[in-house]
DNA sequence: CGGACACTTGAAGTACGCTTCAAGCCGGGG
DNA sequence: CCCCGGCTTGAAGCGTACTTCAAGTGTCCG
């Protein structure tokens, strides 16, 4: 208990800006403070937990910050969760395939033997 | 022959500001005048498509600057760049695993049946 | 009590690819 | 001759997730 903001990010493995930056976005609530220095409890690394989880499942900070409105470790997966999942899950696929798409381009480049762009284009290399 | 941004626009589905941009970044090579105003020939839209054709692949704009540097549509796609198109398709396949990584993550959420978030964690969910 | 050190703030900076804006110029039709 | 529409410019703005900076405040240890 009464851990201050630079324990917090290292034990955490964020820059204590981030932190910071994540309080002022209303993604952790504000902390208590010690004099004017922040102090957090145990239960600061389960929001940042979350908030982990959140961006590697690909969630902005606006999202992510209405994903965790009234929810802890200690909540179920609620209906908002599976909502907001399932359209992220619209612009993750859409990300593959992009990124797959891209990928076929530069494997066409690398391999192609069209003596200029223009055959290149008429081959669909 | 002699045709202006406006038109140029409309021909290739881009705003006359990207293609304005592109001018100042030095993509396409500065266009004559008629008075102040910018006029075309035909070879733009090859132009346009070259950096279209980087841009679908991938590149940024610093590195289609690089890749057009003495590249017209008549010319073969040369070592340069099979080279550069080497090193993007690591980037591209490590967008694809993050993107994979994310879907994951999406997908357990939406089927996970943890009473809490804690207990995803010890199930992996 | 003094000094070192961690912390505080708001503002500005970063990268990327453009877009938007304000203010002004130019040519052609009525 | 005047106006309209299309063009010009440089500067600033956007969205994302932070970082960096300068200048100041507070705490802790000896």
């Amino acid at each position: 208990m009464a851990i201050r903001i630079g324990e917090v990010a290292r034990r955490a493995g964020l820059a204590t800006s981030a932190i910071r930056f994540y309080e002022r976005e209303g993604l952790i609530p504000k902390a208590d403070r010690r004099g004017n220095a922040r102090v957090y409890g145990d239960d600061v690394f389960d929001r940042l937990a979350l908030i982990e989880l959140a961006k590697s499942a690909g969630f902005t900070v606006a999202e992510t910050r209405h994903l965790l409105r009234g929810v802890s470790r200690r909540s179920p997966p609620g209906p908002r969760w599976r909502r907001l999942a399932e359209k992220k899950l619209d612009e993750v696929e859409a990300r593959i395939a992009e990124a797959r798409r891209m990928r076929a381009v530069l494997k066409a480049v690398m391999t192609c033997e069209c003596p200029t762009f223009e055959d290149c284009t008429r081959a669909g290399c």
